[in-house]
RNA sequence: GGUGCCAUAGCUCAGUUGGUAGAGCAAUGGACUGAAAAUCCAUGUGUCCCCGGUUCGAUUCCUGGUGGCACCA
C-alpha cells in the first residue's frame, strides 16, 4: 500500500535530519511542506537544507517559488498531491516534511474548492476597510453572510476579509463554498511528531538564530529588503531585520526578537499538533523507534 | 570605615496616606480552509530581602541585620 510519511514538529527540532535519515534507509524522496523554503530568495533564514543534504537525497518544493509569485495552499495541495502521486510509481514510502500546519494538514484532510481572489478584488476590500475600519466591515460580513459571521472570529480582519472579498468577488457567501469536507486520500498516512523538552528546545533555536546571523542573514534579508511589502517576506528573521534597517531598532533588539518570535512560533506550532490524536510522538535522537514503528504500520493490513 | 539611596512576579519597575499588590516584557494555553513563519483571542499568589518592635492589623512606619548602588574618607 502506497505509504505517506508525514515529519511534522515545532521549528528548530530537526525535522529535516530525520527526512533525510528516512529517505535514505527507504531509498525514498522529500517533499518540502514549509511555506517560507519555497522561495529561492530565502534561504539562510528560512534554514533550508544544506547543498549537501540536498544532495544526499532529492527533496522537492525547495526554494522553487519566487517571493514574487503569488501562491497560496490549494495551488500546493495540487501540485504536491500530483507529485506525490507520480513519486509512487518508483518508491515507497514518500517523505513528507515541513512545520506550515496549514500545508501538512491540507496534504492529509484536503481543503475545499474556493475561488481565488482577484488581485484587484483583494485591492478593493483592504482599502475599503482600511476606510471604513473594522465595524464596518463586521457589518458588511452580517449582511453578505450571516452565517459565517455567527462562527467567525470577529476581532481578526484577516478572516472577515477573505469572507467579504469572496462574496464581493462571486456574489455568494464564502459558505457556500466552505464546506470543511475532509477528502480520501488514495494512501495511507503515518503522521510522526518530533519533539523534545521545551528549553532544550529553546536553546537550540536561540543558537540557530545566532548561527544564522554568522551565515550572513543581514546580508540576505538587505537584498530583499526592497520588497519588503511582499507577503512572502512577512516572515520570522526578516521582518524583524528590516525593523532595524529602517532604523527602528539596534541590530542587536532584532536579533534578540527574531529569537523570540521563533519561540512562539515553534509554541504556536505544537498548538496546532497538540489537537491531532494521529500524530505519534518520538524524541529527534529516537531514529530506531521511528524506523521500527513505521515498519509495524506499514505491515499492518496490506 | 562614614553617609545616603535601593531591595515587590523569571526580568525591568509601579504601588499600597497601614487593611497582604499590578503594568510592560518574558512565559503559558487556545483558535485557525487560498496572506498561515500570517492573523486573532485568553491567562498575573508573588515568603512584597531577613529578625524584632509599634499596631486590632505591617509589604507599607520604626530599630537592627544582610545584599546592591552612589558619594565621602
Amino acid at each position: 500500500m502506497d505509504t505517506l510519511i508525514v515529519v511534522l514538529g515545532p521549528t528548530g527540532v530537526g525535522k529535516s535530519d530525520i527526512s533525510i535519515q528516512l529517505a535514505k534507509h527507504y531509498h525514498s524522496e522529500i517533499i518540502s511542506a514549509d511555506s517560507r523554503q519555497f522561495f529561492r530568495e530565502l534561504s539562510i533564514g528560512t534554514a533550508v537544507p544544506s547543498s549537501d543534504e540536498l544532495q544526499m537525497v532529492p527533496h522537492h518544493f525547495i526554494q522553487n517559488k519566487s517571493i514574487h509569485d503569488y501562491y497560496n495552499v490549494s495551488e500546493y495541495e495540487a501540485e504536491a498531491l500530483h507529485l506525490i502521486n507520480e513519486l509512487f510509481s518508483k518508491v515507497n514510502p514518500v517523505i513528507l516534511t515541513g512545520g506550515s500546519m496549514l500545508y501538512v494538514d491540507t496534504i492529509c484532510n484536503g481543503i475545499d474548492d474556493i475561488p481565488t481572489v482577484d488581485p484587484e478584488v483583494r485591492e478593493d476590500v483592504i482599502r475599503w476597510y482600511e476606510k471604513n475600519g473594522i465595524d464596518a466591515l463586521r457589518e458588511r460580513l452580517l449582511e453578505v453572510d450571516p452565517a459565517y459571521y455567527q462562527i467567525a472570529d470577529l476581532n481578526n480582519p484577516k478572516r472577515l476579509l477573505h469572507a467579504v472579498e469572496i462574496h464581493q468577488m462571486t456574489g455568494m457567501p464564502f459558505t457556500s463554498f466552505r464546506k470543511k469536507t475532509i477528502k480520501e486520500r488514495p494512501f495511507r498516512i503515518i503522521k510522526l511528531g518530533i519533539n523534545q523538552d521545551r528549553t532544550v528546545l529553546y536553546d537550540r533555536i536561540n543558537e540557530r538564530v545566532l548561527r544564522m546571523m554568522d551565515a550572513g542573514l543581514l546580508e540576505e534579508a538587505m537584498s530583499v529588503y526592497p520588497f519588503r511589502n511582499l507577503n512572502s517576506l512577512n516572515t520570522v528573521g526578516y521582518k524583524e531585520l528590516f525593523f532595524y534597517l529602517d532604523g527602528n531598532c539596534t541590530l542587536e533588539e532584532a536579533v534578540d526578537l527574531i529569537q523570540r518570535n521563533s519561540r512562539k512560533y515553534a509554541r504556536k506550532q505544537l498548538t496546532w499538533f497538540r489537537r491531532d490524536q494521529q500524530i505519534e510522538w518520538f524524541e529527534p535522537e529516537q531514529i530506531q523507534e521511528i524506523i521500527s514503528y513505521i515498519d509495524q504500520k506499514m505491515s499492518e493490513h496490506e
